[in-house]
RNA sequence: GGCGCCAUAGCCAAGUGGUAAGGCAGAGGUCUGCAAAACCUUUAUUCCCCGGUUCAAGUCCGGGUGGCGCCUCCA
């Protein structure tokens, strides 16, 4: 597949390196309820990952939580409570999130408390290799000791510089030097280092778990556009300079998530949590509508925009519950549907720099020609046609809440009164037992095979 | 100031120089116990504006207009 790789800013054709697919995604600070915007990446390169293995890849993919930070210390502070219990809390809300909007488990997901002895080695040779320098308990890297610095967010040092300013303090030499070891204050969470008592600044974690859990070079690197810089440059300066090759292959940033136009953050105020979201509208409706637009894309959030969503999901569900409607009154000899081009074409959306988008565009036209042909179609193409509608909705991560018919024990007991209802022409009682079921969900068709049931979302 | 991004129907949104995917909403229709649901059909002579290149431009080039982002914590 091609992706666009920020580094290089075009389009490349994307293969590993190695047997398998290395990628790294920049994780959540755990001191919150993510919000729409932190569910992004999440959804994408879920998808992205979803989508190798499916065609037969081997992937890696490793996701942090930083659970030491500025953010989670005052959290705990503003709670009178310790760090440790800010950051186990809302790891167990992030599972929660991520579990609802069916973001599969990373292959490795570090952590910073546990990283501490890869996080220091790293600072050390950093310093060995001069590249870095300890100031009154702090250690900071030296931006200028790496002629890189500035080749992803393609921004010359010297411009960064002019704009940078040295706070109070910070013991650092240049504007534009970053803190790799923070010396500890009191009350803060601190760790035993070669430099007295501390903690890692922000970037080092992630240079240190990469190396640690994927190798010295990485497949892939993404995370949100707004992690280019400085995160992401300062962990390519770190990585770099401390291994000495190059740090990732490929870089890939999703757009961001606005609200009336305007980033949606926490800083400004204007998110919304996924779990007060989801708790209106579902989980579901969340994951299709952050990849319902291409990744790169700015996309705004509003009231209007996941009610469409949920409206869109539906009709997958319902041509789901038709299919299977259809499965068990098909006739072995039928008509045969010819499923190879939705297949190519969704393949090939895809493979466009990981254009959903498109290749929802090809789901739907399945889609069409499912509800159009199912009623004349085969027995083996019916079962082909869920085969295939299964393997793409499963590539999007869509379609996991689907709810198994002939388990649901109830409804089949209401739609069996039904039908005796509609025989004695009890019309009254049938319109009953119909707004039941719709009160459970469950919207019902009445044909000439039987009673459809179809499950609402 | 430096570096970028975006503009396609009422709304959301794809689009590889070859005659505008898909979804939501709307309108017609089929089925049905009047209904509901479901399904089908339909919905942009045109892609912010003005030039240019070309047989051909939503797509490439130049110039505008409007909106947004990064350069400070942020996914």
């Amino acid at each position: 597949m091609k992706i666009y790789n920020t580094l290089t800013r075009q389009k490349e054709q994307f293969t590993p390196a190695g047997d398998a697919y290395t990628i790294y995604a920049c994780g959540p600070t755990v001191y919150n309820y993510i919000h729409i915007g932190n569910a992004r990446p999440l959804c994408v390169f879920d998808t992205l990952r979803r989508y190798l293995e499916w065609r037969g890849h081997k992937v890696i993919f490793a996701q942090n939580f930083t659970d030491v930070d500025d953010k989670i210390i005052n959290k705990a502070n503003e709670e009178g409570v310790s760090s440790l219990e800010i950051s186990e809390r809302f790891i167990g809300e992030y599972w929660t999130d991520a579990q609802g909007m069916n973001v599969r488990e990373a292959s490795i997901h570090p952590k910073v408390t546990e990283s501490m002895p890869e996080i220091i080695a790293m600072v050390q040779q950093l310093i060995e290799r001069g590249h870095a320098y300890e100031s009154a308990g702090d250690v900071y890297f030296s931006t200028s000791s790496f002629s890189g610095y500035g080749k992803l967010s393609h921004q010359p040092l010297d411009d960064l510089q002019a704009g940078a300013r040295i706070m109070a303090g910070e013991q650092k030499r240049e504007p534009m030097d970053f803190a790799l070891w923070k010396s500890a204050k009191p009350g803060e969470p601190a760790w035993e280092s070669p430099w007295g008592l501390g903690r890692p600044g922000w970037h080092i974690e992630c240079s240190a778990m990469t190396k640690h859990h994927l190798g010295d070079t990485i497949d892939l690197h993404c995370g949100g556009q707004d992690l280019i810089f400085p995160h992401h440059e300062n962990e390519i300066a770190q990585s770099e300079c401390c291994n000495g090759v190059p740090f990732a292959r490929y870089w890939m940033h999703n757009g961001y998530i606005n609200v009336d136009n305007v980033k949606m953050s926490k800083s400004l105020g204007n998110f919304f949590t996924v779990r007060e979201v989801a708790e209106k509208y579902g989980y579901e409706p969340v994951r299709y509508l952050l990849i319902a637009a291409h990744y790169r894309s700015p996309l705004n959030y509003s009231v209007e925009v996941i009610e469409q969503a949920k409206a869109a999901l539906q009709r997958l569900y319902t041509c789901r519950d038709n299919l299977d409607f259809a499965l068990q009154n098909a006739a072995e000899t039928g008509e045969t549907l010819d499923l190879a081009s939705y297949r190519d074409g969704f393949i090939a959306a895809m493979d466009d720099d990981l254009n959903t988008a498109g290749a929802m565009g090809h789901l739907y036209d399945l889609v069409r020609e499912l509800n159009t042909h199912m009623n004349a179609a085969s027995k083996p193409s019916l079962q082909a046609a869920a085969e295939l509608f299964d393997e793409l909705t499963g590539v999007l991560g869509l379609l996991y809440n689907r709810k198994e018919t002939q388990a649901d024990d109830q409804v089949n007991a209401l739609v069996a009164e039904r039908e005796q209802a509609r025989r004695d022409k009890n019309w009254a009682r049938a319109d009953e037992i119909r707004a039941q079921l719709t009160a459970m969900g469950v919207t019902i068709e009445d044909t000439p095979q039987g009673t459809k049931i179809i499950h609402n979302l």
